[in-house]
DNA sequence: CGGGCTTTTGACGAAGCTCAACTATAGTGG
DNA sequence: CCACTATAGTTGAGCTTCGTCAAAAGCCCG
């Protein structure tokens, strides 16, 4: 199934029935394509539905006026991409396809039926946006008060369960299909630097890479670098 | 009514009943006293409630091993401050008042029971969260690509707006209670970089202080050079 | 095999940090 | 009312992380 990545992300933290499964499914429009680099949603824009991604990689960024970018989040399939567009109308942000990408939409209007009608539902919703801004604050934390590397040391601990709760594989290895300049818009630095930085990692003999895929080869120094703590990703169960 | 702030901010977003706003006011508990510094809530907590801020300023911060510390969001009356707790359960981060407060708190119970009876007051307070994490994203962006003083003045922006639309005075003068050190957790910067920072701003001409008053003096300035945009902030009506 | 992308490396400069001292301000008690 | 103290704010000097600019090296795919 379709969902079965977001069933998958959302049964770590509540029960989700098969009706309730079922009823996802419904919202949602049939599949479409859009290829590595395509902007799935603009900022400013006003789109009238929300957008599931159901295969590939994207990412949220904030852009400036200069052409600066800042990545604020990266997405795995089973994620939402502009849920908040729901409730915030115009998109503050672009969401950009960092690889071929297969992504389903739906409507604003049935996410608002949805609001009447399926109240766990629909806090399991709320919780995934509000578990979107946890990790935008760990990444604040990360920006404000870690060092490049370090910063790297936590995003590829987050990645890498994140990847498992979606059932991706992981997490001693698993998939990282960023550029450098990509990367750098991530941690916030130059691909320059981000290219140091990873490559003191893999000097350090924290982690390894095979084209996109990385390995972790130390889990524990990873974590100890990028003082990473899972507890915010709430990849447990617990009724909502 | 102690609800009149955040009344006042959810009013500029979309409409709210009357018997709405006293939907809102029976969820809350008797007002409490928080003095200057105390913790309202504490990373790693489950809180059985959620805090609405009265009067006072707090701020969110996420605490690292080593004790640095980042504010990832300065809270103004009316703003609620852990209302995601009711979704996450366990908190990621922690609250700590930055003057002295007053609070009042809805039990997750009621709160659940409004997801229940109330889809259209359930949406606005969705917003609310979907708020939070549009700030977040702002403040990424200017943690990873902004150099300290545009930081500044986009927060000088920022507090300014939402000053305002809570009912609190400004644009052009408004309270900004923050030690340097407290300056410094949310700029992602030190006391002495904080420090020279405002003194800039000082300096060009672009803002005044006097106590922990802030006075606006080149609103324009400012805006340009913390490239501020206040789409984020959702500060004009519209139906969710 | 050649063009375009991505990754890697080097040299130097700038933003911001650290450490340390000094000044201003606001209480507080005599 | 003033000295005393604690806290907050200001300034300087030298150092570190990261940015800039530039070039070389690897890789993919027609």
């Amino acid at each position: 199934m379709s969902v079965d990545h977001l069933i998958a992300k959302l049964k770590r933290r509540d029960e989700v029935s098969a009706a309730e499964a079922r009823y996802l499914e419904g919202l949602l429009e049939p599949p479409r394509r859009v290829p590595r680099g395509g902007e799935i949603v603009r900022a400013g824009e006003r789109p009238g539905q929300s957008t599931l991604l159901v295969e590939g990689f994207c990412s949220r960024f904030v852009g400036g006026p200069t052409g600066a970018r800042q990545i604020t989040q990266v997405n795995l399939a089973g994620d939402f991409l502009d849920l908040h567009s729901f409730l915030m109308k115009q998109m503050d942000h672009g969401v950009v396809a960092l690889t071929d990408c297969v992504v389903m939409s739906a409507s604003h209007a049935r996410l608002r039926r949805m609001t009447e009608e399926q109240p766990h539902l629909t806090r399991l919703l709320w919780l995934e946006t509000v578990i979107d801004a946890a990790i935008h604050r760990q990444w604040l934390y990360g920006l404000g008060r870690l060092e490049a590397q370090a910063r790297t040391a936590h995003l590829i601990c987050e990645l890498a369960l994140r990847s498992r709760a979606a059932g991706l594989g992981g997490p001693e290895a698993f998939i990282m299909p960023f550029t450098q300049p990509e990367l750098a818009d991530i941690l916030g630095i130059t691909a320059v630097h981000a290219n140091r930085s990873m490559m003191t990692l893999r000097r350090a003999g924290l982690i390894e890479r095979t084209g996109v895929q990385i390995t972790v080869l130390d889990w524990d120094g990873l974590v100890e670098l990028g003082e990473f703590d899972p507890a915010y990703l709430r990849l447990y169960e617990e009724t909502v």
